[in-house]
RNA sequence: GGGUGAUUAGCUCAGCUGGUAGAGCGCUUCGUUUACACCGAAGAUGUCGGGGGUUCGAGUCCCUCAUCACCCA
């Protein structure tokens, strides 16, 4: 054997032989019925290996390894996720760079051609990294979340996944659980579709507070009256207006009201009047009412608050309650609108409705463009500005004083002002020479502001139609599902999140305007009529036989038009022309009907799609033999960071499509950070490539870093100095190996565990069972972090620091039949070391296992063992060798502090020793005196002047050092020890004499004090004496 | 504002149902004793965030305060 194990050499070489043998293949090395499966979250197509799917998947590969090497069917379901505008997004970046022209230009279908290019391309990428982290995935079963859709270039090689999610939103659509409507949703002007207020990141930035006065129509005036909170009035004058604050002053075009709380007196003279919006053309100012509702906060600025129904959710839930309209201002980039009439029109119509002389549907509210001639086109912060200029110019801006702590570090610039005075009402207000003047009341305020997880850009509210699901029909399931324990969420604490989401689900967003995705199945016929179907002539058909039904002397025919849905989308607009038609007409007459319809462009939310992971991977709707075999799954791993986002909605969808759970248990991990606990981010630098720490330490390394560190719910924040320890942990059981090789301990595979009578070779075997009870009882338990140090703790700290060293006076002597029992023994164990940490660290041990004997079958299928402690542990082995470790520790403890030179062989003088103590000296006496370096041993009545005192279980020895010893040093150490000593006897006989203490707790824990109580002053004693004897030489 | 979690050795953290504190790394001293210097031996370090309570007994359970982190508004 080479001295280390070069894991850049080994590890591609070993991947593939356990790829040659298929040893990863679903069921290989299956013994029994039970089955384990567990499903991989889909990386990203596009996605490369981070900290975290290291992490994830490690934990996936130990638990699949482990559930193999027992002999379960298990299968480790691998694929990628289409992540639809992420891989988007890419696809347009590199179209950019490349210099191509755009999606639009490009259309659409050549755009989703360019898309699965990139995909097939990219995919081997994350694959190729996890093969190198050691996953064990069954890749022959490699699925893909857009698997089968249109355009697939490799459709037919995995599981079909586009049908599996088309019937389902069939399925789904026609048990009403979805819909379509016109609601407010989170947009992103950058990517220009709708996104889910999951996909939305709030983040509080710095804003401003505009407080403006909304004149009373009319010139109308009321008593505004504050009063103190006993009543007294602190303010009272006469107004004209009603004042307003808002942190986006262009929303005001489109306010349909402006709302105060019912119980607030300060406005109730003027509730029910009109007040007018201070921005637009003069001539066609528009007057909205003033109404109450419950929402405004009274305490909260003015107390008055603006409702803008179209690009606020708060308001959009007031003016649904009152029944006003929601007038949308921007287009799908975030531009104020320019389509439709001049402002004027829509300015007399919008004022119209406000007297309560026209009522509009919701599509002519809709086509309604308030904005005013000269901000259409503008972008919504530049309206922002302009609208700002125009209020303040008008004098409508609340004013207050320069100084005014409210304006912020605008205030405090007072002292020193700028040279130029900057428009009024700009960001940075108030150029003021003094406090006398008045400057425009512009809060420096923190606002929350919502910015997409992708785009990075500020999400709108906009009111658009779009699909959704109707989530809160089907969480029922989902929610007693985990109630009552069918699926078991770890850590415990997750489920609270978990519940909390599910209880207060709001419907679920699952249309986008992106292009890349599985279309949705629904057509739309002139009328507006849909059609839900799997295809296009399944919707004919349904078109058809409604067209029949309507007109039934009429031949119909059903044609596939692209431009109908636009049709039908302008006329959603304000003009539906063809119904109207038909008013006129006999159903009876009409002779020919051609339907035209249009299929709805848009595609579904990804996570729609991977909510069907567990099913769809499986082969599902056929109902295959792995979808009988392997579902529900056992296990899911996953980041907390998407329960919602996924494990939720996966566990909805697969009882409201099969009426099952998902999987028996959830695995939820936490976060990786760097070693000060940040999170990982390209922008801070602090990134750590898994791939790059896997060409540095080797994956085991790595892999074992993670394990140990994956202590359920808590952040593991990852330093590079634990990987090199864990690197090293790979040497050292490298080098036991060697070892064995070097003492003859390799050849053939043990047959059974071995039947040594040696002690320490008993002792070690025992030592192995208790081991492989812990790992067993952690991996149960998903405590990964004890398994590991359970290992950890054993190889190292049994295995190599003891059991080797005992072994070698051994294969020293001239004794063969123990020689032979000891490289027996010594085979075993370290077999078992392999067995143990495959599942942790899979290449080395692979190797290890392959070099040192002939085997049947390779590591990755031997059979994990379940001998138990209770059969393997020799109780007298195990206090003998615990002795001997003591007094091997006591010598080189003494040594150690008397500094006597390591290479020195000392003599042993033996004061006093039990029966026990003296069979354990004379069965381990070439070993102890080999490990504590000690030449001889002679039995003495006393210690002599200058000598040191051991003192183990059963006895006291002495050191005669009296040339090295320092009489002084000594007793320090003694009188050390004692100190200590004594405090803990204190303790324990405090409790002992406590009568409660004997009452009250329970009998073994009695017993045990008493126990440690007398050993504790045996040992006291025998220092004391020690002591006593120091003190007669000095 | 609501919720969740954390606070234990210099650092990073274990400590599951209460029985008197552990690991790794780091640090100090010594050491080539042929498995291993990616090593070995020895050693030092803690009023377990503060305060109160329950209990014979609290790092562990309850209350409270403080600080930090995350999630949701």
């Amino acid at each position: 054997m080479d001295k280390n194990f070069d894991a850049q050499s080994a590890e591609p070489r070993l991947y593939k032989a356990w790829e040659d043998a298929r040893a990863f293949a679903a069921g290989a090395n299956a013994s029994s019925d039970e089955t384990f499966s567990i499903m991989i979250p889909p990386p990203n197509v596009t996605g490369s290996l981070h900290m975290g799917h290291a992490f994830n998947n490690t934990l996936q590969d130990i638990l699949v390894r482990w559930h193999r090497m027992r002999g379960h069917d298990t299968l480790w379901q691998p694929g990628t996720d289409h992540a639809g505008i992420a891989t988007q997004m890419v696809v347009e970046r590199e179209l950019a760079k490349e210099g191509n022209v755009g999606r639009r230009e490009m259309g659409r279908e050549k755009f989703i051609a360019r898309v699965w290019e990139q995909k097939v391309n990219s995919r081997g990428t994350i694959i190729g990294q996890l093969k190198r982290l050691g996953a064990s995935c069954d890749w022959d079963r490699e699925a893909f979340t857009m698997g089968g859709a249109p355009g697939d270039p490799e459709k037919g090689k995995g599981p079909n996944f586009h049908d599996a999610v088309i019937r389902v939103f069939v399925d789904l659509y026609n048990k009403g659980l979805i819909y379509r409507g016109k609601r407010l949703v989170n947009w992103d002007p950058h990517f220009e579709t709708a996104i889910s207020d999951l996909e939305v990141e709030n983040i509080e930035t710095d804003g401003h507070m505009w407080h403006f006065k909304y004149p009373l129509a009319g010139g109308a005036t009321y008593e505004y009256v504050e009063k103190d909170e006993e009543g007294r009035e602190t303010l009272r004058e006469t107004r004209d207006y009603i004042s307003i604050a808002t942190t986006r002053p262009e929303t005001m075009l489109g306010d349909g009201a402006v709302a105060v709380h019912p119980s607030d007196e300060r406005y109730a003279p003027i509730v029910g009047q009109l007040c007018e919006i201070p921005v637009g053309p003069k001539e066609h100012r528009r007057l909205i009412p003033i109404i109450t509702d419950e929402y405004p906060d009274p305490a909260f600025g003015s107390g008055a608050v603006k409702i803008t129904g179209a690009h606020d959710f708060n308001d959009y839930a007031v003016a649904k309650r009152g029944n006003i309209p929601c007038y949308r201002l921007m287009d799908t980039k975030g531009q104020m609108r320019a389509d439709g009439a001049p402002h004027a029109e829509a300015a007399a119509i919008a004022l119209a409705v406000a007297r309560g002389e026209k009522t509009l549907t919701e599509a002519e509210t809709d086509a309604l463009n308030l904005v005013p001639d000269d901000l259409r086109g503008l972008d919504r912060f530049e309206a922002r500005k302009r609208v700002v200029e125009q209020i303040t110019a008008e004098g409508l801006a609340v004013m207050t004083a320069a100084d005014d702590p409210r304006l912020g570090a605008s205030a405090k610039k007072q002292a020193a002002p700028t040279e130029e005075p900057g428009p009024l009402g700009e960001e940075v207000p108030g150029q003021a020479r003094d406090s006398e003047t008045l400057v425009p009341l512009v809060e420096a305020k923190k606002i929350m502001q919502p910015f997409g997880d992708r785009s990075k850009v500020v999400i709108e509210p906009m009111l658009t139609d779009q699909w959704f699901v109707d989530a809160e029909k089907i969480v029922g399931p989902a929610i007693e599902a985990v109630e009552n324990g069918t699926v078991q969420i770890l850590p415990e604490q997750d489920k609270k999140v978990y519940f909390n989401w599910l209880r207060e689900i709001e419907p679920w967003c699952i249309s986008r305007q992106l292009w890349w995705g599985h279309q949705i199945p629904v057509w739309f016929d002139y009328a507006g009529n849909q059609f839900c179907a799997p295809d296009f002539a399944a919707a004919a058909r349904e078109a058809e036989e409604l067209y029949r039904a309507k007109f039934p002397n009429a031949e119909v025919e059903v044609e596939e038009d692209e431009e109908r849905f636009a049709t039908v989308m302008a006329a959603e607009h304000g003009v539906l022309p063809f119904p109207e038609l038909w008013e006129d007409l006999d159903p009876n007459d009409v002779e020919s009907v051609i339907v035209g319809l249009g299929r709805d462009p848009d595609v579904l939310d990804t996570w729609f799609s991977s909510g069907l992971w567990p099913i769809g991977t499986l082969g599902w709707p056929e109902e295959t033999e792995a979808l009988n075999k392997y579902f529900p799954t056992s296990v899911l791993v996953t980041g907390f960071d998407i329960i919602f986002f996924w494990v939720a909605r996966m566990m909805m969808m697969q009882y409201a499509v099969v009426g099952q759970h998902p999987f028996d248990t959830v695995y939820v991990h936490a976060l990786v950070r760097d070693e000060k606990g940040k999170k990982m981010s390209k922008s801070l630098g602090n990134v750590l490539d898994p791939l790059d720490l896997i060409d540095k330490y080797g994956a085991d390394a790595v892999r074992f870093t993670l394990a140990s560190m994956a202590a359920m719910g808590r952040d593991l924040k990852l330093a590079e100095s634990r990987i090199e320890g864990y690197r090293n942990f790979g040497t050292k059981l490298w080098s036991a190996f060697r070892y064995a090789e070097l003492n003859g301990a390799f050849g053939a595979a043990p047959a059974g565990i071995p039947a040594p009578t040696t002690t320490v070779n008993r002792w070690i075997i025992g030592e192995t069972a208790r081991v492989r009870e812990e790992v067993d009882a952690a991996l149960t338990a998903f405590r990964f972090n004890d398994a590991a140090n359970a290992l950890y703790a054993f190889v190292w700290g049994k295995v190599c620091d003891w059991y080797i060293e005992f072994t070698k006076p051994i294969f020293a002597s001239e004794d063969a039949e123990t020689i032979a029992e000891t490289r027996a023994s010594m085979a075993w164990v370290l077999d078992q070391c392999a067995i143990l940490l495959h599942p942790f660290m899979p290449f080395i041990t692979e190797e290890l296992w392959c070099v040192s004997a002939e085997r049947t079958k390779m590591l990755v299928h031997a059979d994990w063992p379940s001998y138990a402690a209770a059969d393997l542990v020799d109780e007298s082995a195990d206090r003998e060798i615990g002795w001997v470790i003591a007094m091997i520790e006591a010598v080189r403890s003494v040594r150690g502090e008397m500094n006597v030179p390591a290479g020195l062989k000392v003599n042993l003088l033996q004061l006093e020793l039990d029966a026990a103590g003296r069979a354990a000296w004379t069965r381990n006496a070439d070993l102890i005196q080999k490990l504590a370096r000690i030449e001889s041993i002679t039995e003495a009545a006393s210690a002599p002047k200058g000598s040191a005192t051991i003192t183990v279980p059963g006895g006291s020895f002495a050191l005669p050092l009296a040339d090295i010893i320092d009489v002084g040093a000594e007793k320090a150490r003694l009188a050390k020890s004692l100190e200590k000593l004594e405090k803990d006897l204190r303790g324990l006989t405090g409790r002992l004499k406590n009568p409660k203490f004997i009452e009250s707790a329970p009998e073994d824990v009695v017993a045990e004090t008493r126990e440690l109580a007398a050993a504790k002053a045996a040992e006291e004693a025998r220092l004391k004496t020690a002591l006593a004897r120091l003190d007669e030489v000095a």
